[in-house]
DNA sequence: TTTTGCACTCTCTATGTGAGAGTGCTAACT
DNA sequence: AGTTAGCACTCTCACATAGAGAGTGCAAAA
C-alpha cells in the first residue's frame, strides 16, 4: 500500500466522517466520491471504502446502506484529520459576558453547565470542585438551641459549609466563641483530611489533661467535620436536549442513560479520568468503557483557578456531534469558569 | 333512567377502570361483562358503555378498541367509587424506619422524594419548604477576606443560609460582631419580608442621625437579604420511571414533560394550588390546565410541622396510575416527613 | 329490558412487490 | 498497478393487499 493511497484514504474517511455528522445518514461510495471533489469513480471509492472496513475505521449498517464511522474511525478523524475551527470573537466575547455577571461561585457552576447544554445543543456537564484538597479557613459555632449548635466551616476562602450539631447540654455564645477560637488557632489553614487527625491527637492529650472545655470543643468539631460529604456530585444541563438526536431516541436506551446520570457513580468515574489531563479530552462510542455510553461521546476539560485544578467539565452527546465547534467551546468555558473562579476570589 | 341502572352503571364503570388500571389496555363489552360478574351479556353491557361514553365518562381510542376512562372517569371513580385500602402495618413500620434515621433536614426532603418514587414506580415529587412565613432567627457576620464578609442567616430555627458580600472597606471582627448584635435586637423573629422593610426604615434614620457604624451594618444586612431567593424550587426522584409507561414513551411528549420538570414553573403552580388544600388532592389528565400533564396525574398532600403548612409532596405518573394504593402512600409520606421535621427541632 | 344476530369498522400482522440505494466482484482499460 | 465499467445481488423502505381478531352499533326477537 503506498503513502500517496494512504493519503486518499485518509481523506475519504475526513470526507466521509464530515458528511455523517453534518447529515446522519450513512454515507455511500456515489455521494462520497462526489463529495470529495477528488475525481475518482464510485467503484474506486468503493474499493477504498472496503479498506477502511477492512482496518476497523467504518462499518455498515447493513449490506447495502453506506457507510458509518466506527468509534476508531472517529477517534483517527478527532486525533489527526480534524481541524478545529477556532471560535468567532463575538462569540467568545458573548461567552465572556455572560461568565462575567454573575457573582455566586455556586450559581457560575450551574452557569457554565447551562451555557455548555445551549451552546452546544447537548448535555452539558460540570464536576463540582473537589473537597479533598480543601483547607480549612476558619470555623465558628452559633448557639441555635437547647441542644443544638450550628457549626460553620469557611473552606478554601469562597466556599462555606454548615452544619448542625446536637450537643449534649447547652452552650453560652462566650464558651462557644473561645471553643471556635481553640479549634481555629488549631487547624486553620489545614488540609480537610489533616485536620480530623489533628482533632484525634489533640482530643487524647485534652482528655489526658481533663480539660473538659477543649475536649467539648474538639467533639463539636469532629461531629462536624465527620459529616462532610466527599462531594462527589456533579451538575447536568440539557438532558432533554439528547432525546432529540434520533440515534438515542430509543426510550430503553435513553431510560438506561439517564439512570446513569442519575446514578452518578459511572459518570463521576469517566470524569475523575480527566481531572489529571491537561486539556480537552475526548472519550468515543465504547472508548469510555460503560455501556450505557456506547452510542455517545464526552467532551471534557478540566477546569482550575488560582494554579490548581478544580474539577471537569464538558459535554456529553450523541458519537455524531460536531467535535470542530464542541471541542473548542469546552476548552473556552473550563478557562472561563477557572478565570471567573479566579476573580470571585 | 332508573336508579337501579345508575347503580349498575357506576359499578360497571368501576371494574372497567380497574381492570384498565391493571391491563393498560382498552376494556372491550365482553372481558367487562365476564370480569363484572354480573350476569350479563355483553350486548347489555355494550348500551351502558354508550351511555357511561356520551356522559363523557368514557371513550374509545377508536371504533373497535373496547374503552378507556376519560378525564372525567378517573374523576367519578377517584371521587365516588374508589375503595382506598389502608396500607399494611409492615409497610407502615418500613416507612418510619427509614425516615427515622436520617438526621439533616435537606436529606430528609430527598428521602422523602426518593422513597416516593421508589414505592409508587412514579416520580416523585417534594416542594421545598417555602420561605415566605420565615422569621429570622439570627444574623451573624465573619470577616472572610479584604473586601468579602460571610452573612449568615438563621432562618426558622431549623434552616441556614449563607451568603457572601463584597464590603467597600475592610471591617473587624468587632465591628462585625457589633453590627450583627445590632441587626438581630432589631429584627430577629420578624418575617422576612418584614425585615427588608424594617431595615429600610432604619436606614433612614440612621442616615439622619450621621450613624455610619449603623449605616454600614444596615446596608450589609440588606445586601444579604437581596439575595434571599424566593427558595421555589422542588425535588425530583425517578423521572426515569416515566419512560417505562406506554402511554407517555411517545420521545417527544417525554421531551416536553422533562422540559417542564426542568422548567420548573407549571409544576410549581400546581403545587402551590395544593398549599392550602388540607388532604390529598388529585389532579387528573386535562385538570391540571398545563398541556404537557395531559396524560398524567398528580397526587398531592401537604406536609406541616409546627402545626404550619411548610410544603407539598407528592407523585407523577400516567392517568393511568393506581390511585388506591398511591393515594395512601403520598398520604402518609407528608405525615411522616412532617413528623420527621417536627424531631429535627 | 335484555339478548341475539349480524353487518360493519378498525387495527394489527403478515405478506408481497417494486423502487432505490449501495455493495462486491470480475473483467476490461490505462 | 491502479482504476473503471458492468452487473448481479442484497437490503431497506414504502406501499398495497389480505385475513384475523376484536369490538362496535343497530335492529329485531325474546
Amino acid at each position: 500500500m503506498n503513502p500517496e493511497l494512504h493519503d486518499r484514504a485518509q481523506y475519504l474517511l475526513k470526507t466521509l466522517v464530515e458528511r455523517y455528522i453534518r447529515e446522519g445518514q450513512p454515507v455511500g461510495s456515489r455521494a462520497l466520491a462526489r463529495e470529495s471533489g477528488l475525481d475518482l469513480s464510485p467503484a474506486t471509492v468503493r474499493n477504498v471504502m472496503a479498506d477502511l472496513e477492512d482496518m476497523g475505521l467504518l462499518r455498515s449498517p447493513h449490506t447495502s446502506a453506506g457507510r458509518v464511522p466506527t468509534a476508531r474511525g472517529y477517534r483517527l478523524f478527532v486525533d489527526t484529520l480534524l481541524k478545529i475551527e477556532p471560535l468567532e470573537m463575538t462569540q467568545v466575547k458573548d461567552l465572556e459576558h455572560r461568565f462575567s455577571r454573575v457573582q455566586n461561585s455556586a450559581t457560575l457552576l450551574e452557569t457554565a453547565s447551562s451555557l455548555l447544554s445551549n451552546i452546544t445543543h447537548l448535555a452539558g456537564i460540570v464536576m463540582l470542585p473537589r473537597q479533598d484538597h480543601a483547607t480549612l479557613r476558619q470555623v465558628e459555632y452559633l448557639p441555635l438551641s437547647e441542644h443544638q449548635v450550628l457549626a460553620i466551616l469557611v473552606v478554601n476562602d469562597r466556599e462555606v459549609q454548615n452544619r448542625i450539631i446536637r450537643t449534649e447540654r447547652q452552650y453560652t455564645a462566650s464558651e462557644l466563641e473561645r471553643a471556635a477560637n481553640y479549634i481555629n488557632s488549631l487547624c486553620a489553614g489545614k488540609d480537610l483530611y489533616l485536620v480530623r487527625e489533628t482533632l484525634l491527637e489533640e482530643l487524647k492529650s485534652a482528655r489526658e489533661q481533663m480539660n473538659m472545655m477543649m475536649v467539648a470543643a474538639i467533639e463539636m468539631a469532629d461531629k462536624a467535620f465527620e459529616q462532610c460529604p466527599p462531594s462527589d456530585d456533579f451538575l447536568l444541563a440539557g438532558q432533554t436536549n439528547l432525546m432529540e438526536y434520533g440515534e438515542l431516541s430509543d426510550v430503553e436506551k435513553l431510560r438506561q442513560l439517564f439512570e446513569a446520570f442519575n446514578q452518578k457513580r459511572d459518570i463521576l468515574h469517566l470524569l475523575d479520568q480527566s481531572l489529571k489531563a491537561s486539556g480537552v479530552q475526548i472519550f468515543i462510542g465504547e472508548e469510555s468503557g460503560y455501556e450505557v455510553l456506547d452510542d455517545c461521546s464526552v467532551v471534557t476539560s478540566p477546569y482550575e483557578a488560582e494554579g490548581e485544578v478544580l474539577g471537569v467539565l464538558g459535554v456529553i452527546g450523541p458519537t455524531r456531534m460536531a467535535y470542530d465547534r464542541v471541542i473548542p467551546i469546552v476548552d473556552l468555558t473550563a478557562r472561563l469558569l477557572g478565570a471567573a473562579l479566579n476573580k470571585q476570589h
